[in-house]
DNA sequence: CACTTGACCTGTCCGC
DNA sequence: TGCGGACAGGTCAAGT
């Protein structure tokens, strides 16, 4: 579901939305999507504010004055969406037409802020959870102890890039792209975008890759999210961002979910969908041939 | 050990 | 229409 850049599409519209505001109150419907003591929420969680909203892979971190945190993955069908009160924006704000709206029949938490403004985390699925973690525990928790780097930060060059891969030389390259303790954040549709404007064919093994595909490789992984991010998100049918407003970038897509279409490359061959490592996969046979 | 599969859930879509 | 089965962007645990 979201990927890193529909999670910090989120993570930047909480930041304009939610920094400040104080948790009046807590309900959630599902423990296992939040599945803290209900006396940790009382402590640590209602009164508190919110100082930061930051993101480490595809979970965002909400850091409160109670020396505590919200820790949040989105999953397959997560969204976080902000609800003002009509007073408070005026007609044509955005949010006005998702007054009345939430909480649904996805809605597995809700944040009730004092000024009156609600914070919903929906899951249709209920892959997703939330949970309270002290701030100072959070880098000695196991995910952020082996989640690799993050794709796009200024330190994280090809070479990097290729020593991170080769940490599995004998998997296939899309595995290794989905596998989180070896880069951040990279999920199905960005692996399958990145791959075809490398051409590169996904059961490619690590090992047999050149220097230069992996330099490809790199550059277009760093392009598609960053495009994605500066669409202003992305992805597809339960991916909404804090406003509760859906993305773009599907429609800048190659391949996700392209199957029957030509490829933009070689308008005579359909994109096709084959099953790679456990998920759907999307390639240009004539782009990406397979070389093992 | 390295890699693949199944489980967690609900909703939708496709074929009969 | 109704019903069964496959499938959906993620991640862990369990299995081979």
């Amino acid at each position: 579901m979201p990927e890193l850049p529909e999670v910090e599409t989120v993570k930047l519209g909480l930041n304009q939305l939610v920094i400040g505001k104080k948790v009046a109150s807590v309900n959630f419907n599902w423990s296992k999507s939040f599945p803290n003591a209900p006396e940790d929420v009382r402590q640590f969680l209602v009164g508190a504010q919110l100082l930061a909203v930051r993101r480490r892979a595809k979970v965002l971190i909400i850091e409160l004055d109670s020396k505590y945190s919200l820790l949040i993955h989105l999953k397959m069908t997560g969204q976080l969406v902000f609800v003002g009160t009509q007073t408070r924006f005026g007609a044509g704000h955005p949010n006005d037409s998702l007054i009345g709206q939430l909480p649904d029949t996805s809605t597995r938490v809700t944040f009730t802020f004092t000024d009156g403004s609600f914070l919903y985390f929906n899951d249709q699925r209920k892959f997703g959870w939330v949970r309270l973690v002290p701030t100072a525990e959070i880098p000695n928790i196991d995910f952020f102890k082996k989640v690799g780097p993050e794709p796009l930060a200024a330190d994280f060059t090809v070479a990097a890039f290729h020593q991170r891969l080769l940490r599995r030389p004998g998997s296939g390259i899309k595995a290794v792209l989905l596998d989180q303790t070896v880069i951040a954040g990279v999920g199905n549709i960005y692996a399958d975008e990145s791959l075809w404007a490398a051409k590169i064919h996904p059961i490619t093994l690590v090992r047999s890759l050149s220097a230069s595909q992996t330099k490809t490789l790199f550059i277009a992984l760093r392009d598609v999210l960053e495009l994605s991010i500066a669409k202003g998100d992305s992805s597809d049918k339960n991916y909404v961002d804090a406003q509760g407003k859906k993305g773009s970038y599907s429609s800048f897509a190659k391949v996700f979910r392209r199957e029957g279409q030509p490829c933009e490359r070689h308008p005579d061959t359909m994109i096709i969908k084959l099953r790679v490592a456990g998920r759907g996969t999307h390639i240009c046979p004539q782009c990406q041939k397979v070389v093992i």
